[in-house]
DNA sequence: GTCTATATGGCGATAGAC
DNA sequence: GTCTATCGCCATATAGAC
C-alpha cells in the first residue's frame, strides 16, 4: 500500500513536471507551480528529487529518450531510401504531433546547455556515423542527387520541427486562431514534407513532355 | 554633453542588454548581469528603462525590426518566382550569419508569449496576405508545382532558421566541436538551401534519358 | 546622471512535527 | 510519506546622497 503510494505521488509529480517544464522550460517553471500542479507542497518535491535541477533532468532525460524512434532498425534495414525517409519522417511527424511542446523545449535546452544534451543523446545509443554512411552510400549509389548528408539530415529535421517550434505563432498568423484548422495542417504535413524531400533529393528518369 | 553622455549610456545598456537577453532569454537574463557587461550599475539600469519587462520588449523590438528585410518590395517585383525566392533566401540566412542568436531567442518568445510577437509582427507592417496571394498566383500559373503556400512558407523559413537554432548542438554532433566547419556549413547553406527548395518545388520540363 | 544602500518579494531548500 | 513553517538567498526595484 505503501508502495503504491509512492509510485502514485511520484507519478504525479513527474507528470505535473513535465507539464510545466515543457509550458515554462528550465528557468521559467516554479516548484511551487508543479507542486500545486501534482496537488501535493513543495517539500514533498524535494523529498522525491532532491534539487529542481534534478528534477529537470529527470524530465528532460524521459522527454528526450521517446524522440528518437527505432532509427538504428531503420538504418540497417533493406528497404529503398524513399521508404526509409517515408517511413521515418511519418514517424517522427507523429511523434511530435502527440508531444507537440517537445521541440521548443529542446530547443530551448540547446541554448541553454549544449553540453548536457549531447551528453543524453550519446547516452541514447544514437549513432549519427551510421546514419551518415548510410546517407552517403545512398548519394554514390545515385539514387540520391549529390548533396552533403549534413545538409539532408538539418533539412528533414528542420522540416519536421520547426512548425512545431513555430506553432504557436503560426495559429495566430496563418490560422486566425483556428487550432483546429492548424492540427489539420499538421495531420497533412506527414505527406507535405515527404513530398517535399523526395521531390528535392531523389534522382528521377522521367520523360516531361 | 549631458546629452552624449546620456545617448553612450543608454546604448551601452542596450548593447549589453541584447547579448544577455540573447544569451540567456527573459527567464534566464539577470539585471546585474546586464549593468556588469554594460559598465553601470543596477540602479541606472532602472533609471533609463524602468523595469526589466520594459528593458526586453525595447530589445525584443529592435531585434525583431532586422528579422523582416525588405520583403515587401520583393513581393511586388517583376522577377520571376525562383529569382524571388533565391533573393529571399540568400539575404534572410546572410541576417541570420549576422545575428545567429535570433532564433532560438524568438523561438524560445514564441512559447514564452506569441500574443506579444504577433503584435511587434503587426507593427511591423509585414503583409502575410500578399504573399500568400504572390505565391498562390505562381502557382496557379503553374510556375510552382502544387501546394499549399503555408507549407511553402513554414517550409523556407524552417530550413532558414532551423540550423541556427539546432547551432550549439549541430557544433558538438555533427562537426567535432570545430566552429569554424560549422561556420563555413552556414556559409555554403545559402546555396543548399536554394537548391533545396527549387528543385522541390519548381516544375521542369526535362528529358533526363 | 550616476552612485551606494536598502527595501521588498519570491524562490529553492530544509527542519521538524505528525 | 506528507505536511506546516521558516530559513537564506538572490533578484527586481526604489530611496536618497552626490
Amino acid at each position: 500500500m505503501d508502495k503504491l503510494k509512492k509510485d502514485n505521488t511520484e507519478e504525479r509529480i513527474l507528470d505535473a513536471a513535465k507539464s510545466v517544464f515543457i509550458r515554462k522550460g528550465m528557468d521559467g517553471a516554479r516548484m511551487q507551480e508543479i507542486a500545486d500542479e501534482a496537488g501535493i507542497n513543495k517539500a514533498l518535491l524535494h523529498y522525491y528529487f532532491r534539487t529542481k535541477q534534478k528534477l529537470f533532468e529527470t524530465i528532460f532525460k524521459q522527454a528526450f529518450g521517446q524522440i528518437f524512434p527505432d532509427i538504428k532498425t531503420l538504418i540497417h534495414s533493406e528497404l529503398p531510401i524513399e521508404k526509409k525517409l517515408g517511413i521515418f519522417i511519418e514517424k517522427y511527424i507523429s511523434l511530435l504531433q502527440q508531444n507537440p511542446f517537445l521541440p521548443s523545449f529542446i530547443l530551448k535546452e540547446i541554448s541553454r546547455d549544449p553540453e548536457f544534451l549531447a551528453s543524453v543523446i550519446k547516452k541514447q545509443g544514437v549513432n549519427i556515423r551510421e546514419l551518415f554512411q548510410m546517407l552517403e552510400t545512398e548519394i554514390k549509389a545515385g539514387k540520391i542527387r549529390k548533396m552533403d548528408a549534413r545538409d539532408l539530415i538539418i533539412n528533414i529535421l528542420g522540416l519536421s520541427i520547426f512548425p512545431f517550434a513555430a506553432g504557436p505563432l503560426m495559429i495566430i498568423m496563418f490560422f486566425e486562431k483556428d487550432q483546429k484548422a492548424y492540427k489539420n495542417f499538421l495531420i497533412r504535413r506527414k505527406e507535405t514534407v515527404k513530398e517535399f524531400i523526395l521531390n528535392s533529393i531523389l534522382i528521377k528518369y522521367n520523360i516531361d513532355i
